[in-house]
DNA sequence: GTCTATACACGGATAGAC
DNA sequence: GTCTATCCGTGTATAGAC
């Protein structure tokens, strides 16, 4: 299922990570991620304290990766506008959701600071790496100057998890599309 | 917990709202739903066929809910602008999120499009409605020629649907309020 | 480190009495 | 229409052998 050079431990932590992504924390158990990883009970509680520990770095890896893809397109040259048309536009699963947003809408992990801590952490820098990015586009010029930085980034993070909202409901990427495509439009450079 | 005159059937449905809102469908239990009802098993089998036709009934009510609780703010009086951002900013409760598009990070919901076809069906009236106010707003100049209208108006609901991410994942509203004001400042007329 | 066995409550549903 | 009894599989965890 997954490279062979792959601990137990990392097959438990990969194998969560697409579960959480599919299916939520209340969606999957410890029994599905086991079958995943193919590995048994008791590699599981060797190597993590229960469901809610593993579930917990199998999170804080989704987080760091999704934070990373975001800075390889925010932090490539060309103006702000471009910097931000190229985080929305980039190629996205649309239809399988954000791994990190969708975990907001699962009761146990909102329920548990422990859970939430690090998906709180991922959004908000994610939010403040583009508001830097409309400060950039202020001071050039490319924005009006009486724009709220942190108020357009997060008009940004909210359209892109809105986004798949829409995408989902209606089983089409067609309305992430739109909705990316309608704000850009309005924060287009005249 | 309800109103004395309320059905056994109807009660059923009601506690499915709430727990369909604050824990999903798969974290939803036939079992917290006769609890909170106080019903037993046999009342809920004999009314419904199931957890699933159960939940179809309690989604339809929330649905036409919201369409209404829209319908009411985007029917008043008002200049196209006014009337969308009374929209967005009409008082919510940000933090438990929107019971209808919280369904689309449901796995259960999205693999069937029995539950899902009433998930779509309101958010598509919902971008249909606000589109029609876009279209009125560049007849009357109030918003620019050259914007989509079906565009602007995904990107309305995307932002309302992202605003509740942002705002649970930091435990607060104010992400809400922000994107929120942020989208009302690009597209505020000039 | 990994396995098997065991535990016990819950999830979702059916059966039949009243 | 509602209640209780019963069913079987699953969810989450522990115990102890290897």
């Amino acid at each position: 299922m997954y490279s062979v050079r792959m601990s137990t431990a990392d097959r438990l932590v990969e194998s969560t990570r697409e579960l959480l992504w599919e299916r939520g924390y209340v969606g999957t158990s410890p029994k599905a991620i086991l079958e995943r990883a193919d590995a048994g009970q008791g590699s599981m509680y060797h190597h993590f304290r229960g469901k809610q520990d593993l579930a917990l770095a199998a999170i804080r890896r989704t987080a760091d990766e999704m934070l990373a893809t975001a800075e390889r397109v925010l932090g490539r040259p060309g103006t702000p506008y471009e910097r931000i048309e190229g985080y929305l536009m980039r190629e996205r699963d649309v239809l399988r959701g954000c791994p990190v947003g969708r975990l907001t809408m699962d009761p146990d992990v909102i329920a548990s600071d422990v859970l939430r801590a690090p998906v709180d952490a991922t959004l908000a820098r994610l939010r403040r790496r583009l508001a830097e990015i409309v400060e950039e586009g202020k001071r050039q010029g490319q924005f009006a100057a009486d724009l709220d930085a942190e108020e357009i980034a997060a008009a940004v993070v909210a359209t892109v998890q809105g986004g798949y909202v829409l995408a989902r409901a209606s089983g089409s990427p067609a309305a992430f599309d739109a909705g990316v495509r309608g704000l850009l439009a309005l924060l287009r450079p005249a």
